[in-house]
DNA sequence: TCCGTACCGTACCGTTCGGTACGGTGTCAA
DNA sequence: TTGACACCGTACCGAACGGTACGGTACGGA
């Protein structure tokens, strides 16, 4: 194995460290037109001539850039959360009781914005569709790069709540956990099988299903809760 | 097109009657066969050559009675779920409260079981795959065999319960769906993303997150929540 | 015995795809 | 002007796969 040494991807160690990855401009176009064709294809839309023709570059760059045909789809992935990279804000030190309300119920909505968009929709395919292959890690970097940041602004939103009174749990990760059953149900699996699921159609949608996940929460883990 | 007429799969129409479609035992040990190739493999494992020499087979007769690849797959979920034929008994009409949480309890440990099963989670990889490509349908196949059934179990177990006074709710299907959050979360999509989900290791790991789902569902939907 | 049926195993064909090689072009620096 | 560099476009190769055809075998009924 003559291990090219080529920008740094897929390598066979890859700790925990992120370990940015940064891409170039053009690699940038690349890695969006693979993104376009993707969304619309599914897996076997992207060959190596397809996406060199699509974004009008050459195979030989491909190869140098990503490696090989899964260093690019390991490629798309990171590029995707690089952009998601959702502002994990503080949101301020104390928050009323209903504006607090309504920045969980701005998480929700955020939450199945993203996870309802075809973008998403498509990794996530991609990466389950992997999957199954011996020694694929496309799914445990869409976890790292996806879940986890969602993970850790909902548990500091979580925690920030319970120390202004809102809230009152053990368990922050059990916690964000059933907020999340609450919110998404079955939603995120039927969209990946392509169904119709009404609660995703609208933004008023949306909200009004937050609302409710958000209000069946505040009745489990609110701080009047019994128990 | 000529439309052999084939044993009948995979054709134009298919209305939402579910036309039980028997395999032959020959055919079922290929459908066997072929299962074990897609949860050791994945999809790209199930290859005509590779499913005739590992069911002992010809290719010819897979394309007689399945018509070509597309419809070997579609079989493998009609089989898949012919099997997991639930029996939707109506389990005696009127249950007192501990024995009925006990029932519910029950049925989440099913579902867990089912869903975190090689087979379910193959077949669901299988479709989700599958789902970006146009009119592929075995997403919709998947949903209408497995799905409905565990649907309408649990909305008959559910409605028993109100019924019997033990629940309140207006919807049911709204009920049925926030237990089914309550009990999953997204240990669904992380299983099949190839992650490790602790709650589904041992019979005794999910007894006890079933057992707490099903105390959370009870504060929301119990005769006794407020409101 | 003969024939039809169902099936197996193998060989074969056309296509697609991953991966490599090569010639050609633009750019920047010496 | 020269050369190094990065890149594009095309051509090419070998392998794998879907699908078809054909010869051979077991069986069951006339």
């Amino acid at each position: 194995m003559d291990h090219h040494h080529h920008n740094a991807h897929h390598d066979a160690d890859m700790e925990g460290a992120p370990l940015d990855e940064a891409f170039t401009p053009r690699q940038e176009e690349v890695l969006e037109a693979a993104l376009g064709l993707l969304v619309e294809g599914g897996e076997r839309a992207i060959t190596t001539a397809g996406l060199a023709r699509a974004a009008n570059c050459s195979k030989e760059s491909l190869y140098k850039w990503f490696g090989d045909r899964d260093g690019v789809l390991a490629a798309m992935i990171a590029y995707q959360a690089s952009k998601v990279r959702v502002a994990v804000g503080g949101s301020g030190p104390q928050r009323p009781a209903d504006t607090y309300r309504a920045d969980l119920e701005g998480f929700g909505v955020d939450l199945l914005t993203v996870l309802s968009g075809p973008a998403s929709l498509a990794l996530n395919r991609l990466a389950i569709g992997q999957a199954s292959r011996e020694g694929s890690r496309l799914g445990d970097l869409l976890v790292a790069r996806g879940r986890r940041a969602v993970s850790s602004r909902a548990k500091a939103l979580l925690e920030a709540g319970r120390r202004a009174g809102h809230l009152r749990f053990e368990d922050t990760l059990d916690a964000f956990e059933t907020l999340y059953g609450l919110i998404l149900r079955d939603m995120h699996v039927r969209l990946m099988l392509g169904e119709h699921v009404p609660a995703t159609n609208s933004d008023r949608a949306m909200a009004t299903h937050v609302a409710r996940a958000v209000d069946q929460f505040f009745r489990l883990y609110g701080a009047d809760a019994q128990s």
